[in-house]
Parts: structure tokens; C-alpha cells; sequence
DNA sequence: GTTCTTGCAAACCCTTTGCACGTCT
DNA sequence: AGACGTGCAAAGGGTTTGCAAGAAC
């Protein structure tokens, strides 16, 4: 599976130049939350990052969790996802970028992949409506090959 | 826009099998909101479909709304779909067959469009992890050619 | 008559908000 | 010092649930 190299430093000077360039301020806080995200290296909800930071013994409130995510979505570091469920989950763009979800209809699992040509198709298609592309969400529902032995599934 | 001529017997005969082959009672609210969705020829959320029953005089609860969507998405004459908001939103399979979302980023409008390459991508990415596709979920999000011209941004 | 479904209201979950306190500049 | 951010708890919106009354079988 690949995973782009996740260079934290990277992502918080990334973040740093956002901030400052809306005039929002650098605090501790929001320097940790993206440091936990980058632990945490796979798929979340606000909750998940939550109980992961209150169990590594970080202070943090979930106002803050809401409210940083949403600065991270907003400068594009993270990437924000609605899938079936009730919340919301988020990822590292750079973790991946560009890549798909397939979703097991039996157990919920979620496969990413990266198909190139959906690029094309994604041009195609706002080029069509004389839209300029910005992101895309390519959800595949699909059912695996066999539900006895998915390994997901037991996990359950 | 191409729609296909939605057949509302056609719809019931389907919800019908799905009730009998699943043992649930043929209700005449059932019914109802089938046919009001048949009506309504859009997206709607279940909040939208309960004021519009409410507005035509249906005496209709939002339990019963909510437990009819659901039944109807499980037998898939409905597709659920969760966009950038917080509610779900639902429309008829049968209106407009795998058809896809252009999501203005400005305006929040949906531009409905149907790329058959989307097909073959799907069927050669579940064939790589050896899975059946049931359905999919696609949305683009771009911005419009002219703000400022944007006839649904007006509207606001 | 029994079981399932409905309507109502309360509960629920995820997320946002108001406020007092703390932190950044 | 002043403005913004945080933590907490309460409020908010969408959805689900418990229960009594009603409809389907």
C-alpha cells in the first residue's frame, strides 16, 4: 500500500504559513493535534483523535479537536471524508494523495487505491461544465469475495 | 437533463416484493411517502420530504419518514447520499441511473452528469481486490467558471 | 388476537457555541 | 494590555428510540 512519506516538519511549516497568513496564532495546542495525527497515520473521526490524545495524556478539549481539524481541512493537510456513518473522518492528504475509498458492503472495511485516469475522467468532465477541478470523493461500495473468511469481518 | 421516466407502479410492485420477501407490513404510510418522493423528483433530505408531506396534509411523523427511507434505501429504489452537510440526502436509483455530483465550492449547487468510463474504472479497480461492485458514490467538487455571474449563488 | 407500525416526545450522538480563564503577540 | 484560543458544559441539529395507541395480518 503505498503511503507517501509523511514528513511531519514539513506539514507544520505548512501549517505555520497558513496561520500566519490568516492571522490566526500558533499555540501548543494546535502544533500537538497535528502531531498526533501524524502518530495516528490513518483514517479518523474527531472522536477517535480525541480518545487517542486523552490516552497519550494530552489536556485537550474537544472544542479544539473540532476547531483545529477544521483549520487543517481548511489549508488542505487534511482532507475530510463523509462516509456512511454518523461522523465525519479525516486523513493526511499527503498521506495518499489522491486516492480512493473501496468500501466492503459486508463488514465496512475500506480499501484505498489510486486510478490514475479518474484525473482525466475529473477534467473531462468539469471542463464540460467550464468548472476548474478542486478535489474529488470516489467512493466504490462493493461486496468481497468471501464473507466467511474476511478477516475484517471477524473482527467484529 | 435526462431523467428516466420514473414508473411509480413500477417503484411500488418493487417495494412490495422487498416487503414481502422481508415480512414487513404493506402500510399505506409506506406507500405514501413513496409516493410523494415520486413527486418531488429531487434531492431531498428526510426533514425536506416531512415538510413537504406535512404541507400536502399527510399526518406523517419524522419516525416513520426516517424508517421508510431507510427501508427504501436497503431495497435501493432510494440512494443515500451524504454531501458536504450535516444531513443525508436521498433521491429515486431509478431517476437517473449511476449518475454522478459536480458540487460547486462556492455555492454549494449539484450539477447531476453520467460518465460511462466511471464504469469500466469501477469494475477494473473491484476486480483488483477481487470484489463485486454493488454501487458508487462520486463527487466532484470545483469551482465555477464566473462567481460573480453564478446564477445559484444569487439565490443565496 | 397477536404482532408490527405509527406518532409523539424524549433520548442520543456528533458538532458547535457561550463564557470565563489562559495564552499568544 | 489586548485579542485570540482554550476548556468546560450546555445547546444545537439530525437521527434514533421507548412506549402507548392503532393498523395489518
Amino acid at each position: 500500500m503505498p503511503s507517501a512519506a509523511t514528513d511531519v516538519d514539513e506539514l507544520k511549516r505548512q501549517f505555520a504559513d497558513f496561520l500566519k497568513k490568516k492571522n490566526y496564532r500558533n499555540t501548543q495546542e494546535r502544533y500537538r493535534v497535528l502531531d498526533r495525527i501524524a502518530e495516528l497515520d490513518k483514517h479518523f473521526s474527531a472522536d477517535d483523535l480525541y480518545f487517542y490524545m486523552s490516552g497519550k495524556g494530552d489536556r485537550i478539549s474537544r472544542a479544539t479537536i473540532y476547531s483545529t481539524l477544521d483549520l487543517l481541512t481548511k489549508c488542505a493537510i487534511l482532507m475530510k471524508h463523509r462516509f456512511q456513518g454518523d461522523s465525519a473522518h479525516f486523513e493526511l492528504s499527503s498521506r495518499m494523495p489522491d486516492h480512493d475509498h473501496l468500501i466492503c458492503v459486508e463488514c465496512g472495511h475500506i480499501i484505498e487505491f489510486y486510478e490514475k485516469e479518474l484525473e482525466d475522467l475529473q477534467e473531462r468532465v468539469c471542463k464540460q461544465f467550464g468548472f476548474k477541478p478542486v478535489k474529488h470523493s470516489w467512493q466504490i461500495f462493493a461486496a468481497c469475495p468471501d464473507i466467511a473468511a474476511c478477516e475484517f469481518n471477524k473482527q467484529k
